[in-house]
This record gives C-alpha cells, structure tokens and sequence, in this order.
RNA sequence: CGGGGUGUAGCGCAGCUGGUAGCGCGCCUGCUUUGGGAGCAGGAUGCCGCAGGUUCGAAUCCUGUCACUCCGACCA
C-alpha cells in the first residue's frame, strides 16, 4: 500500500475527549473516525489489525474444535422472549418493530441464537459436545462509551458458545477454552495479562473468569495476591480475622451528633473494627429498605449484595421517616422487623460490638448479636481491599490493581437450554437439557488495549503479529530520481517477498514522514535517502528501537524478510 | 440516572460588557527548502448545535431544547 494512496490523515494536536493515550493515538494516527457516541469507522490499518486480531482468534477457535457460524444481528423478539432476557435486559439492548410491526432487537449477545441454531439438530447425546462462534458485530446501548474503541457501542466480538452433556465434559472444554484465550493474548503481543476469577453478572452461571490486561487506566479493578489468587474485585471473595474481645453486657450510651463511623470510633476511643456500621439499601421495585451490617472499617460490595439477594438494588438516597430508621444510629437490636437485614461475614465472631440504638444520639455497646439477636446467618458482602487477608493462602497480601477486560469465559449451565427447552436423549433414552459454555473477546477493545500497552509518546508501537503491515519503506527524497528508483525497487522486492510493506511515497519533508511512520506504529522501517544511497546503503530500523542498521542496497530485500521471520517468530 | 463542562472551519481554540466572525494546525496555488511535524507570497472553507424571544441589529443577552463530553452509577 503506498501512503500517497491512502484515506485518512495523522496530526499532531489531540482531540480533547482522549483521556487516554491509545485513544487519542489512534485518533491522531488517522486509525478511526469518530461518528457518534461510541461509534466509530475504521481506516484500513486499523481495520487490517482486527483482521490479523480475528484470524489469530479463528486459529485458536479452530484449534480447540471450534466450528465458525454466522447469527443474524436483528433477531426478533420473540427469541429473547424465550429466555427471558427480552425482559430481564435494560435499555442496552436496542428494540424496535420492524415495518409489519414485529417486535425486534439489535444482537448484544447471541446465547439465544446459538440455542436456536443447535437445538433442533442435536437431539442425540451422540452429537455433543460441540462448539460454534462466529466473529460479529454487536450493538450494545451502553450508557457511557469512553476510551476509544476500549468501550463503545458498536464493537466486533468472537464470541462462542459450547454444549456439553456433562458437568465435567463442560469443565474439560473450559480448561482447553482457558488455554486457547492464553494463546491468542500471547499471540497478539499482549504482554501484562493475567486471567482473574469474576462475577458472572446477566449471564448467568457459575465459574468464569476474566481475561484482564493490567494497565492504570483499566476500567476494573481486581484484587491479587502473591500466592496465585486473583479476581476481579466485584468477586473477590473478603476473609478476615477477627479479635473476638470478651463478652460484655449490652450498654446503651449518649453518642450526640456522632452520625458516622469515623466520628463514632473517635467518640468513644475505639477501633472501627470493633463498630457494627449500617449501610441502607434500597430494592429498585418498590424502593423498600435494606439493611446492611458490616465491621466498620469495610465497605459494602453492592455486586456481592445484589448476586446474594438476587434482586436490583441502589444506595438509599433518602430515609423516610415512617420507615423505623433512624440515619447514623442504625443497629440490630430494636430494628422494625419487617426491614432485610444482611450481616456480613466480617461481624462473625466479635463477642462485642458497638452498634447504633435505632434512636437519636445514642449507641449500644457490647452487642453480641447470638445473644442479643439469636443465631444469625452470615454471607460476604464486603469490598476487598489494599492489604485485605488473602482466601487462598491466608496472608494479606492482596493488593489492588487496574485492568481492561480484554475476554472471557462462562460455564453458563442450562439457564439457556432449559428456558428455551433444548434437549436430547442420553444412553438411556432420557431427555436432558445440554450444559453450556461461552466465551467472548472483543476486537477492537484487544486492538486498543495492546496499543495502550505498546506505544511511546510518539505513537502505537504494534507487535509483528498484529501490525497493519510488517514494514514501512521511507522514501525521504521522492524527487530525487536515484532515491525514488532505489525505494520504489525495495517496495516491489519486499512485495514479491510477501512481505506485507507500506510505502511512503509522498513528496513530504523527512520530519513529516517520520512522525508520521511513529503514529503507523510498524515494526520495521526502512529508510531511503541521499545520504543512505551514498554509501550504497538503506537505514532499517526498529520501531522499538531495539536495533538500526545500515544495509547494502542490494541486500535490504533478504535482510529485511529474514529480520520479520525473526520477529515472527519471536 | 446523579453531578460538572462544552457546542464557532477537517482538528485545537479565541471572540461573549450586542454592530453580521477570527487565530494556529491542516487544505489549495506558486517559489524556495529537504534526516524529526519548514519559509515566503497568494487562496478556499462557517445555517457560531437547534428553536423561540428581546432588539433597528444576536455567535454574544433571555427561555427552551438537542447533542457531545468528563466524574460517578451501570456494564459479558
């Protein structure tokens, strides 16, 4: 591809919306073009890094049997209807009737179409397992796009999906999905990723993880330890150790105008980890109230508390008064009882604790809730946290880091087949109901994340495996015929080479060209200009500056193919 | 959905105590220049987000509205 030929253009100022350098590079290296929140078109060297990005993913989806399928992208709605996502999904998804009035819906995810496409030929326990993706665009109405093409609403996805007719025939697919997902990463030139265990969220299902790349700006966060333990913070599982104290009896005293914890602990000269603090919650049905104990140094994971009571939730913006609670001196003991109340595991084993007296200005001491409340059930609702005591090994070592999810995977279970009543018959002639899996990457999310990971302040620095094309020749003199021959005969060389070469070829200034071959990001360049041709030389240099040469006119050719098998093969 | 901010040329921005629009980059023409975003000379590009209102006159003041964006909430 010769540069003079190509659409888009590079500059130097950043758009002001780029808060993070892989967006605003790829918008200064003329790689997108902003349309409307979260919508993008691609130029060719970004639309050429997914193409590379999605055959290293069809590779590995091939490798571990996969099938590649194509799903509509407008399904009606009578197939969510099937498993109840048409109602149980917000507003992310886009609706619409088509012109006979039918109901219809923008694919965010294709779990319903895969059920579809499989469920009316594989009746026999004799066609599982089976796997089928596709790579495809998806709609999703985000509420906030950001980033760049990191979230969007638009997006390409590989996603796939598997059917299994045993727990443990699922578990053994996972494993090798677990293992291809490292590979494609790997393949991609993702350095700095790690797979951490997360919250399954809408999907449903039990075990999953995320395949996360560790960057400052990642969007999640995730709590790690040295031992192995990783996961992703809305999963973490908290565990704390508590000094039990001695039993004391139940005391109430003036607490006046102490409405926080942190007031509270001041007051009457104690550890938080001794204070019972409440946190309300309201149900998002009815707005009815949700009561939250938890030691008063932690705070309340909501996904935790949303996956465990099993309903939407949100922070309590205002207590009424009718309501029974009094803000800032909320405790156990004398609570109206038809409030939930939720203990978290942290409060287990303190024999005694201070709590509010459900009335103005005032605590109780000495609170043990078996005595004073009887046998409570405790659960883990709480945020890890910097230092928090690790599940796995015990010591607290876990500390918090930043990642973008770049993929990942689900045991999904039957939610899908039994609600849309797929089944086959086993060895014995009974019907079951297929177990399933899936397993997403997003594109464009991987393409802007390994640019996040890969650059330097001039530009994206793109792994061979990935890069728009492998090299850049740089005719600095165009008008100089000797120079112009000398570059045009390098292009057409490495082109019959097979080398994948983009050629500048433009009668722009040297700086120009150079900046301009920063923001293309290519891993090899090749210089042509007077003052190389007068040593009968081209200059090949690295984009990560790992090296620079000067080679011999005639010999560039064979250098340059056999440096890109090289790094290929790196 | 809550809280900030912004809408003026392809991009970044100024103009906002009212008088019909400007700067830098980019773009076009010519000459010079040529190893890290050149110089000089000439040139093109605007429903000043949209709709009302005030006024002789609105980019500017008022009202409404839409869009975008950042922080949170949300999120496979």
């Amino acid at each position: 591809m010769k540069v003079s030929a190509m659409l888009g253009e590079r500059f130097k100022d950043t758009p002001k919306d780029c808060v993070i350098e892989s967006h605003a590079l790829m918008m200064r290296g003329g790689y997108m073009k902003y349309m409307a929140n979260g919508i993008f078109s691609l130029y060719t060297p970004a639309k050429r890094i997914m193409r590379k990005i999605e055959q290293i993913i069809r590779e590995e989806m091939d490798a571990i049997d996969g099938q590649e399928v194509m799903f509509p992208v407008v399904m009606p709605a009578s197939l969510w209807e099937e498993s109840g996502r048409y109602t149980s999904i917000g507003s992310e998804m886009a609706r619409w009737k088509d012109r006979s009035g039918n109901p219809m819906v923008l694919g965010m995810t294709h779990e319903e179409a895969a059920v579809h496409l499989a469920r009316d030929t594989a009746k026999s326990y004799a066609d599982f397992p089976f796997m089928i993706y596709q790579i495809q665009t998806k709609f999703r109405d985000e509420p906030r796009a950001r980033g760049g093409l990191i979230r969007v609403r638009e997006f390409t996805m590989k996603d796939a999906y598997s059917f299994h007719t045993s727990q443990a025939d699922l578990e053994r697919y996972y494993s090798r999905a677990y293992e291809a997902y490292n590979r494609i990463f790997e393949r991609c030139g993702c350095k700095n990723f790690i797979s951490v265990q997360s919250d399954s969220g809408m999907m449903g299902g039990a075990v999953s993880h995320e395949f996360m790349l560790l960057t400052e700006v990642g969007e999640d966060s995730l709590a790690i330890c040295d031992c192995g333990y990783r996961a992703n913070m809305e999963a973490a599982v908290v565990s704390v150790t508590n000094e039990t104290g001695q039993i004391e009896p139940l005391t109430e005293i003036a607490t006046p105008d102490t409405k926080t914890i942190e007031d509270l602990a001041k007051f009457i000269h104690m550890d938080e980890k001794r204070l019972a603090k409440a946190v309300v919650y309201q149900k998002n049905a009815d707005d009815s109230y949700i009561i939250v104990f938890i030691r008063g140094d932690l705070e309340v994971n909501e996904t935790k508390l949303r996956n465990y009571l099993g309903y939407e939730i949100h922070p309590a913006v205002e207590i009424s008064g009718e309501s029974g609670i009094v803000p800032g001196f909320i405790g156990p003991v004398g609570l109206p009882k038809n409030i939930p109340v939720v203990y978290d595991k942290s409060l287990k084993g303190i024999e005694s604790l201070v709590c509010g007296a459900n009335k103005p200005d005032a605590h109780l001491t000495g609170l043990n809730l078996a005595r004073d409340i009887g046998e409570v059930e405790y659960h883990d609702v709480a945020k890890t946290f910097d230092g928090a005591v690790c599940p796995e090994c015990g010591k607290p070592h876990i500390h918090i880091e930043k990642g973008i999810e770049i993929g990942n995977i689900f045991q999904l279970g039957t939610k899908y087949t039994q609600s849309m009543d797929m089944t086959y018959l086993d060895e014995n002639g009974e019907r079951q109901y297929p177990i399933m899996g899936c397993y997403g990457i997003g594109v464009g999310r991987l393409c802007a994340s390994i640019c996040q990971e890969s650059h330097d302040k001039f530009g994206p620095i793109w792994p061979i495996a990935i890069a728009p094309w492998q090299v850049e020749v740089c005719n600095l003199r165009v008008d100089d015929p000797a120079v112009k021959e000398a570059a045009d005969r390098l292009y057409a060389g490495l082109l019959s080479n097979g080398i994948e070469t983009l050629y500048d070829d433009r009668d722009i200034r040297p700086g120009v060209m150079f900046a301009d071959a920063d923001l293309f990001g290519l891993p090899i360049r090749a210089i042509v200009s007077p003052k190389t041709l007068a040593d009968g030389c081209v200059e090949i240099a690295a984009r990560d500056k790992s090296f620079r040469e000067m080679v011999p006119v005639d010999e560039a050719v064979a250098w340059i193919k056999e440096k890109t098998i090289e790094l290929m093969n790196a």
